[in-house]
DNA sequence: TTTCTAATGTTATATTATTACATAATGTTA
DNA sequence: TAACATTATGTAATAATATAACATTAGAAA
């Protein structure tokens, strides 16, 4: 096995996919496209999307189950996302707003509830489908 | 069958369990448990659940495929929501913040993207499992 | 009444995700 | 190195979530 800081070899298959992928990939598809590969079941596939989600190198679109990967250096580890969703062409964008993580890092309810983490999903029509 | 803005049978008992519960209610526990309604197939509840969320009546946790009843007059019919979510004991609280929903709303990013909806998960600890 | 639309009922199936268990590779520590 | 703990893998089976397809019915609209 390897190191905790090294992509084991089917994490580095899962993600290299997902980072060539324009579009966020369902964990089925990626299934299909890396069987040549020699991974053969789902479990592999989740297991493998786990992590990297865990390690901040891609994302869940938790409205789409589909993943994507990150492009975002200032992404907090997974801590604090947020996309923008087209519901026409389902291009989804991870948005990289100082303010606006500064803004979701700094928010407190009423409940006082600590937060160690946050999604944000935009959705609506991009330049191209408007 | 009856006017668009009053609710049919199926999406009324649907409604009903998920206002009466405190957690956020799974497609088929939701199933399982109106049943005794004469609800009996997956498509039957998930209809009612689609129609209620268009309509703002409920909301769906996206994280959890979870559904909670909207407790939050000012959120604009399923456009705009915010949730806390505590990841240990589960529970979700829809967060009413003027402050934020008029920041998510007016954010804009630098793609020139149109948004017309939003939801926002936050994810931490609540006050009883701190 | 006729026609249209939205909701319903029902069966089957598709899609997404996890449990369970056996094995192997690696890290850790004595 | 040997012993042990931890993490990753492989595999099969199954659970959980969601939709397609089609027939029918209730009400709205004209
Ligand atoms: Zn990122
Ligand atoms: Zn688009
Ligand atoms: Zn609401
Ligand atoms: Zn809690």
């Amino acid at each position: 096995m390897q190191k905790q800081n090294f992509l084991t070899k089917n994490q580095q298959i899962v993600l290299d996919l997902v980072e060539k992928s324009s579009e966020p990939l369902k964990a089925y598809t990626i299934l299909f496209n890396v069987q040549k590969k020699g991974i053969k079941a789902p479990l592999q596939v989740y297991r493998a999307l786990d992590k990297l989600v865990e390690i901040g190198k891609i994302h869940k679109i938790e409205s789409r189950n589909a993943f994507i990967a990150c492009h975002n250096s200032s992404c907090q580890v997974a801590k604090a996302t947020a996309f923008s969703i087209c519901e026409i062409c389902e291009k989804v964008t991870e948005i990289s707003s100082a303010g606006l993580s500064k803004y979701l890092s700094n928010f407190k309810d009423k409940d006082g509830m600590k937060y160690s983490k946050y999604n944000l999903e935009f959705f609506g029509l991009c330049k191209k489908c408007r």
